[in-house]
DNA sequence: AGCAAACGAGAGCAGTGCTCTTGCATCTCC
DNA sequence: GGAGATGCAAGAGCACTGCTCTCGTTTGCT
């Protein structure tokens, strides 16, 4: 088995993938070259299109790829943190989204940057674009179980919305909490945006500290209610 | 005066413009191209280079502009409220830039989105990007006359710099206060964005109802503690 | 009137994504 | 094991891009 063609050709896909990312990681995503990857590579541009049909499908599996790091650096740090600790988890994945947003900040900007116009993106990324999120939601739903609740009153439109995000998860969450999640979780990205995108140059040097602040803002806002774990350790 | 050659000139360069704007509107950021503007004006692509030196200069002129247009559009929003409705205004603002989002993705995109690699922003850009963000600003200055504090206490290295901005801005408005006035700005921007880039697709349906959440969510943050206008019309 | 600056046109360089043909290597089926 | 189908790299080529340089012409100022 694994015929000669056969292995060489995964090897080959797998090193224009790496080629790629360090180009991106570079140079960023827009001026990402086929042929500069087909120079590298000895090759001539044209035998690129038989492992990737385009420079989108190419960009399409670095960015499936991204999103399954992000995704598995969330998980790694939720899962290091006791489970009935929930800000402290809340704590730690948000920091660790940030973590891997500065330390790579041109797969970041590919994920949650400007969309290339053109460019749809496909069925195959939504489930591991979902993956961080899912982070995020399992927390949720164990504050809920925990016997979070989340005050406030929602707009029906988002409430039904919501109810059948639920109902497609699977996950015990009332809409009212995940609607707080939810206002956190855009808290996070916008707080790492600025940051990253450099909205904060000439205003505010240090934004590790200002993103501390959100991270605590928004979780005295998600866990003000909750009403479990003996305080104890709670500092991160 | 304006001399023939003079008012042809820049009416050639507002024409650029125009068509640049145009084309960014339609074909995204990346995609303009000089070439294209030449063709339109029925000129060859070298003679633009005598209205602008380069692709990056056309694209900053754009950015200023942009930031302008967004900037005038928040103030507007914000003058047409009752001063001390700070509720209000803050809700009114918050609307005037997404509605503007929305109604100019590519611009926004433009400004919020990923940066250029290659492109630093030239310092005639700084002060147009920051007109928006001076509407926020002096509605926290307005909010902290009327009384308004904000909780919470502040890591040392993020206040110096909030104070060195109060100082450089010559308002009046108290470190912390100014740190959830940033947390609510990541707030909305980060909403903004998650909206606009297509993050909530197969997730929610009504990002209209949920950046109305934020917004109340963030009002509630920032005026909770604040002790002034009779409880009039607060609704938007 | 004379001169310098501004200007548009054109050619050209280096780069891009992508397509098509051509010949060789490999794998598969009889 | 040989014959045919398939996979693959190479090369040429098309239609673009940003940008530079030169070369006449037009314009405006002195």
């Amino acid at each position: 088995m694994a015929g000669a063609r056969e292995r060489a050709r995964t090897e080959l896909t797998a090193e224009i993938v790496r080629l790629a990312r360090e180009q991106v990681e570079r140079d960023g995503a827009t001026n990402l070259s086929l042929r500069a990857i087909a120079r590298d590579l000895g090759m001539v541009s044209s035998a690129v299109y038989r492992y990737f049909a385009s420079r989108d499908e190419l960009l399409t599996r670095l960015i499936i790829d991204s999103y399954e790091r992000l995704g598995a650096a969330a998980e790694a740090a939720d899962a290091a943190v006791r489970r009935s600790d929930h800000r402290g988890r809340w704590r730690a994945i948000a920091h660790a989204i940030r973590d891997w947003a500065i330390a790579n900040p041109s797969e970041y900007a590919l994920l949650f940057g400007t969309p290339v116009p053109g460019y749809a993106a496909p069925q195959d990324t939504i489930a591991p674009a979902s993956r961080y999120t899912l982070v995020l939601l399992n927390l949720l739903a164990d504050v809920e179980a925990a016997g979070g609740r989340a005050a406030g009153r929602l707009a029906p439109p988002l409430k039904r919305d919501l109810a059948k995000v639920r109902a497609t998860l699977g996950l015990a969450v009332d809409e009212t909490l995940m609607a707080h999640g939810m206002a956190a979780w855009a808290a996070l990205m916008g707080a790492i945006n600025l940051e990253l995108f450099g909205h904060l140059h000439n205003v505010v040097d240090t934004p590790g500290a200002r993103f501390d602040l959100v991270v605590e803002q928004e979780a005295e806002r998600l866990f003000a209610g909750t009403t479990v774990a003996r305080r104890t350790s709670n500092r991160a």
